[in-house]
DNA sequence: CCTATTTCGATACGATACGTCTCGTATTAT
DNA sequence: ATAATACGAGACGTATCGTATCGAAATAGG
């Protein structure tokens, strides 16, 4: 065990740094643009200019492949808002991953259609990435609320809101849904 | 246009009524089992002791077949409810739909999953279930709320929070869950 | 320098499943 | 009786996944 502390003592040739960045990066791109099923491993190949048996040499099938490239980006940034209030630091917050789906969306909803199909994922992807997003969304209610006991479904109710749309499409995800969504909230909330 | 008014004037054999709750059984039950890409229409055509030709001659595809089934489930199961009040019916509509979830969950998640993986799918979807499940629940909430501004938000929160339980397994989607949702929309939606 | 080992791109291959087409049979209206 | 349609059964073409194989290139060890 624990082979890879040097991380490379084997005798052929070493395989190609500048490969997986390619790859992943022609997957992402193909994701975004066709969605999964239409992605196909050969065109991936042809778009990142390497031999289809490079990618099974390095991930085991076509899902693995594009939860790798859509994990690598997937640690997002959202600011922590600062207004004051509670519907504001709601909507601010809200808009502020709205916004950031822009470009990590696709990406994104592939995750967590990903995590509705293999429950081995999902375990992962909900204690990595889901809770965390809703422990940060938990402590900038919890300023401003002091009953806890309804926090915890409201909290569903708005990240459900926005993954709801980003799965389905049909309603967008912009500034003037961050403001309802918020507005709305901040009435479930209210004593 | 309209030729349906007497239902059946054509020449040659009719359908066989029994096919259709026959073939929607065995894709339920084969849907919950085994997954979506799973599901072959030969085993469909088998489990219902169909011919295969018989399921493409009354859906256009596994999708439309899917999701037909599905439908026919959810609306046959959740009754409409009739408390007096916003938010006995939106907790009772709720309930009744989680109840449902009993049986239907697995087959339902994996719908959404591949809705989120496959965008002519999700179209599909989307205008075939999810919208008609919205529109029940929108039916419900405006015979209490005048204002409408503020429905179309708060039915995303609602059917939101419980594909994101469902999708992500970190809550239960219980009675207290739809109590919980149903008093926070009740107090977002009041005047 | 030489050999073994591994990766590289390219491509042939088997397996599987969708959706179409055909066949012979059964059932209905005219 | 005839035309038209649905039925079960299954062959067929197309597409994609994932595996196997090939010659060339790159690296370590002797």
């Amino acid at each position: 065990m624990a082979k890879e502390e040097t991380s490379a003592k084997k005798p052929g040739r070493p395989r190609d740094p500048a490969v997986e960045a390619a790859v992943f990066a022609a997957a992402r791109s193909l994701l975004g643009e066709v969605g999964y099923d239409a992605v196909s491993m050969e065109a991936v190949a042809a778009a990142a200019g390497v031999g289809k048996q490079t990618l099974y040499r390095r991930w085991p099938n076509k899902a693995a492949l594009l939860v790798g490239a859509c994990l690598v980006d997937a640690t997002e940034r959202v600011a922590d808002p600062a207004t004051g209030n509670l519907e504001g630091d709601i909507e601010q917050f809200l808009g502020g991953t709205f916004a950031a789906l822009e470009t990590t969306g696709p990406g994104l909803r592939f995750l967590m259609s990903q995590a509705g199909l293999d429950p081995s994922f999902r375990e992962r992807f909900d204690a990595d990435f889901a809770s965390r997003r809703r422990d940060a969304l938990r402590e900038i209610i919890c300023r401003h609320v002091k009953a806890r006991r309804q926090v915890g479904p409201v909290i569903d109710m708005l990240y459900g809101a926005m993954w709801y749309r980003l799965l389905l499409g049909h309603g967008p995800l912009d500034a003037r849904f961050a403001r309802d969504l918020a507005a709305a909230a901040a009435r479930a909330l209210a004593a």
